[in-house]
DNA sequence: GTTGATACGACAGCATACTGTCAATATGGC
DNA sequence: GCCATATTGACAGTATGCTGTCGTATCAAC
């Protein structure tokens, strides 16, 4: 189930060489945000092949892990948890559909919906999240420990603008809530 | 070609309600870390969103730029351009196929190795990269005005130190080069 | 209530990326 | 030169996520 990654480059962690010497006129700003594009892409990729690490132990993946997390609180509709998760709803459906085969989820009728049923989490599954949880906790405590967490505030700050940014200056990619 | 996702509830975007209460019982750090996490997976759906739409100018996808890109300066093998973009091999062969096929590039005789040949721009390959180029500058230009930066290289510096203790860290998961 | 817009689930198809495996080719130690 | 190891391309299969489309349900405006 690891993924098998080959390391990149060292030196390839570094600003990209396109970027760096800004063959194409961009500003320092704009520089600036596509060394994060560049960075972005690659810690996503390092980022799930660790959470697919930590939800092994449950033998879940990461993508299974994050549907399962998002009910833990509270049952909620497939759509409800796209949204929340900024996937597609048909992929979150197919997830859903079969953490239910695998009995770690289950759909209940919604009093409020007739169509929109609620997916639940069985005792399974919250024993399988228990598992995930316990790893991931040692996993971001000595990881984080090893950066600093004002640092990881700071640098989750500045992602949440860029976030928030590309979701208002895009508004026909990005659909309205509701 | 547009990617049809919903924005989420505004709300989402700051840290995710299950490490802000801390159930777990993680440090101030390691909830630091799992909330940039977050993040990093949303962050990564929306710049590829933003990169589909840029690239789609020229009939081409984030992925495919990815590679053409990679193969700007240099033609390289498939390997190669794998461990630069941190891909699995058959991933970014795939790629390189239908980039072939399309005749954006084109695999050439590589006088040090017999087998694994060198992935080269076409004209018309260089042609689109420098499309895409143009969209993508005025784009990066605007986006990091508006972010700032020197707050985006600090972001893009930190998320460079997780990318390198993760590779560090797990030497099993990202083997090591050559 | 009726109606138009929206939300939702369902289905089909495609793009991207991973794993496992194999044979052929390099590569480095001896 | 020989051999163990690593690299590379190729093939098959799977997981994740997106698009398009449809019918039905919900909801707000009237």
């Amino acid at each position: 189930m690891e993924r098998q990654r080959r390391a990149a480059d060292p030196r390839s962690t570094r600003v990209d060489a396109r970027a760096a010497r800004n063959g194409r006129g961009r500003t320092p700003a704009g520089d600036a945000l596509s060394a994060l594009v560049t960075i972005v892409f690659r810690l996503h990729g390092a980022l799930t092949a660790a959470n697919d690490r930590l939800a092994g132990r449950a033998h879940q993946t990461s993508a299974r892990w994050q549907v399962l997390a998002a009910i833990e609180d509270s049952p909620k509709a497939v759509a409800h948890i796209s949204r929340r998760l900024w996937l597609a709803r048909q992929s979150v459906q197919r997830v859903a559909d079969v953490l239910e085969q695998d009995a770690l989820a289950e759909f209940t009728d919604n009093p409020d919906h007739l169509r929109a049923r609620l997916l639940r989490l069985t005792p399974d599954g919250r024993a399988a999240l228990r598992g995930i949880g316990a790893a991931q906790r040692t996993w971001a405590d000595g990881l984080g420990a090893r950066i600093g967490g004002v640092k990881l505030e700071r640098a989750a700050h500045v992602l949440g603008e860029v976030l928030r940014a590309l979701s208002e200056t895009h508004p026909g990619a990005l659909r309205k809530r509701r």
